[in-house]
RNA sequence: GGAGAGUUGGCAGAGUGGUAAUGCAGCGGAUUGCUAAUCCGUCAUCCCGAAUAGGGAUGCACAGGUUCGAGUCCUGUACUCUCCGCCA
C-alpha cells in the first residue's frame, strides 16, 4: 500500500511507476484522487455534525427537565443525519480501499524497466558449468535410477504435480533446509517454523491478494487457507504492533510446508520436481527501520547468503536484476537467484530476493517508534529464499552426478549427511 | 465438542451509562548538579488550518444493537487462559 499523500504529491511520480509496473489499466489516479477529496469532504462535514452532536449530549446533563426534551428531539434529529452522511463516507471509503489494495509499490530508480521476463538483466553469473565426459541424466532419470522417487505410484495417490522422494534424497531435502538454518543462525536469524494454515488477512497484508486468488489452496469448511511461503506468515506475525527500534532489525529464518495450486502454470514443466504443488522452504524474512539506505543493505545482505548457499552447494548460478513489468505488485527492487539445470541447458530460478519498503507495512499496520524524533513509523521488510525443495534437488543432482548415477556430496554439506560424498545406487 | 473466566495505549494497570485515572519506558523542554534526580509537555489515527498556532472527530479485541450519550448494557465473532470430553 502507499500513502495516499504521496501519491497526491508526486501524481507524476506514481504515475510514471504504474507505468514502468504495467498497471495503468489497473489504477487510474484522477478516480482515486477524486475519490479520496470526496471523502475528504464528507468528513469534515460529519465531523462538524458529530461534534454539534456531542456539545448536545453533554449538556443533557446539566439541562432542567423542561428544557431536556428539546435538547433530546434536536440530538436524535442530528444523529439520523450524521447516520446517513457516515453511511456514504462509509461507501465512498471501500470504493478507495479496493483501488488503494491495487495500487503496487514504487520501484526502485536503479530497477532495469522492462515489459516483461525478456527485460531482466544478468547481473553476474558464478561458478563453471560442468562439462560432463558422458551424456548426462536429467533428474528424473537419476530418481528412477537410484530408486529415489516413487513418481508416478504418488500422482495415483495424491494427484499431478506432487512428488514422494526415497532414501539418500529424501534425507538430502532435510539437509540442505538443516545446513541452511545454520546459516542464518550464523548470521544472527532467529530460527522459527511456522504453521502452513493462514487466515484470508495476512494474504492482502502480504499482498497476495487481492491480486492471485487462483493461486491459493482455499479450505472453505474452516475458512482457511493454505500458505504459498512462510513470509506470509511472517509478514503478519507482528500486525498492528509498534515495535521498539531496539528489537530491530528483526530476522526470521522461516520454515515451513508450502503450497500453491500452479493455477497458472499448465502445461509448464509437468515432468519431475521443479513445479510442485507442496513443498518445503526455509525462508529469510526482515523487518528494519524505515530507512531506504538501511533497507538496501538489508536486500544485499540477503542476496549474499543465498549467494553463499548456492556456493555451499557448488552450484553455478546467475543474478538477475528483475524489470519492472515482471516485479510483483508489493516490490521496489528484486533479485531473482538462478542455478544450472544441465538438462534443459538454462539457469532455473532457486531463490527470490525482494525490497518491499513499507509497502507490506501499511498493509499490517505494523511500525515502530523512532528514538531519533519520536515519531511512529511503518517498518520495511524484505524477504528471499534460504532453499525450497524440492526444486533445488533438480540443479544439485543433475550438475554432481557421475557416470554411474551416483551424486557427489560438496563439502559444506557432508556434515548433514553422516559425512557421505556421494550417494546413490551403485556407492 | 461442553463449561467457565478474560481481552483497556509501547508495557503495566484503574475505570457505579455522562470528557480514557495512574505508573514505567520512549521523545521534547526546563531546573538542580557528581555517574543522576525533579518538574512540565508529548507519547494511536484522522479532519479543519499557512502553521512546528489553535480547534475538532475517532480510538478500550472485531462487527453490530439499545441510548440524547457506551470502555461500561445486549447480540454475534475472533483470540487467550482454566477445567471436562474426544483424538493424533
Amino acid at each position: 500500500m502507499l500513502d495516499i499523500k504521496y501519491i497526491i504529491e508526486n501524481k507524476e511520480l506514481v504515475q510514471e511507476g504504474l507505468n514502468k509496473k504495467g498497471y495503468t489499466k489497473i489504477i487510474n489516479l484522477d478516480d482515486l484522487i477524486s475519490l479520496h477529496s470526496s471523502i475528504t469532504k464528507l468528513k469534515t462535514s460529519s465531523q462538524a455534525k458529530a461534534e454539534e452532536k456531542n456539545k448536545l449530549s453533554n449538556s443533557i446533563k446539566s439541562a432542567s427537565a423542561e428544557e431536556r426534551p428539546a435538547i433530546i428531539a434536536k440530538s436524535k434529529e442530528l444523529g439520523e443525519a450524521l447516520k446517513q452522511e457516515l453511511e456514504e463516507l462509509d461507501a465512498e471509503q471501500k470504493k478507495f480501499d479496493e483501488i488503494m489494495l491495487r495500487m503496487p509499490n514504487m520501484p526502485s530508480p536503479d530497477c532495469p524497466v522492462g515489459p516483461d521476463e525478456s527485460g531482466n538483466v544478468v547481473i553476474r553469473k558464478v561458478g563453471e558449468i560442468p562439462q560432463f565426459s558422458f551424456k548426462p541424466r536429467d533428474h528424473v532419470e537419476l530418481m528412477e535410477l537410484n530408486d529415489w522417487g516413487e513418481m508416478e505410484r504418488i500422482a495415483k495417490v495424491s494427484g499431478s504435480r506432487t512428488y514422494a522422494i526415497k532414501n539418500d534424497l529424501a534425507q538430502l531435502e532435510l539437509a540442505m533446509h538443516m545446513m541452511v538454518l545454520d546459516k542464518l543462525r550464523a548470521h544472527g536469524f532467529t530460527v522459527i517454523a511456522v504453521p502452513s494454515i493462514s487466515k484470508e488477512k495476512p494474504l492482502y497484508g502480504q499482498g497476495y491478494l487481492p491480486f492471485s486468488r487462483d493461486e491459493i489452496y482455499y479450505m472453505p469448511a474452516d475458512d482457511v487457507y493454505l500458505s504459498g511461503t512462510a513470509e506470509l506468515i511472517l509478514n503478519s506475525l507482528r500486525a498492528d504492533e509498534i515495535i521498539n527500534e531496539a528489537e530491530l532489525p528483526i530476522l526470521y529464518a522461516g520454515f515451513s510446508p508450502c503450497f500453491r495450486r500452479e493455477a497458472g502454470a499448465a502445461g509448464k514443466d509437468t515432468r519431475g520436481l521443479v513445479r510442485v504443488h507442496q513443498f518445503m522452504k526455509t525462508e529469510q524474512f526482515v523487518i528494519c527501520k524505515n530507512d531506504i539506505n538501511e533497507s538496501e543493505k538489508w536486500h544485499q545482505t540477503l542476496l549474499k547468503i543465498s549467494e553463499e548457499v548456492l556456493q555451499d552447494l557448488e552450484l553455478p548460478y546467475q543474478v538477475l536484476d528483475i524489470c519492472t513489468g515482471d516485479m510483483g505488485a508489493p516490490k521496489y527492487r528484486q533479485y531473482d537467484l538462478e542455478a544450472w539445470v544441465p538438462s534443459q541447458n538454462c539457469y532455473r530460478e532457486t531463490h527470490s530476493c525482494s525490497n518491499i519498503t513499507e509497502w507490506q507495512a501499511r498493509r499490517t499496520n505494523l511500525r515502530y517508534r523512532d528514538n531519533a524524533d519520536g515519531k511512529v513509523k511503518y517498518v520495511h521488510t524484505l524477504n528471499n529464499t534460504g532453499i525450497a525443495t524440492p526444486r533445488a534437488l533438480v540443479p544439485f543432482i543433475e550438475c554432481h552426478q557421475n557416470e554411474d548415477g551416483s551424486v557427489n556430496i560438496p563439502q559444506k554439506l557432508r556434515p548433514y549427511l553422516g559425512g557421505k560424498t556421494k550417494i546413490g545406487k551403485n556407492v
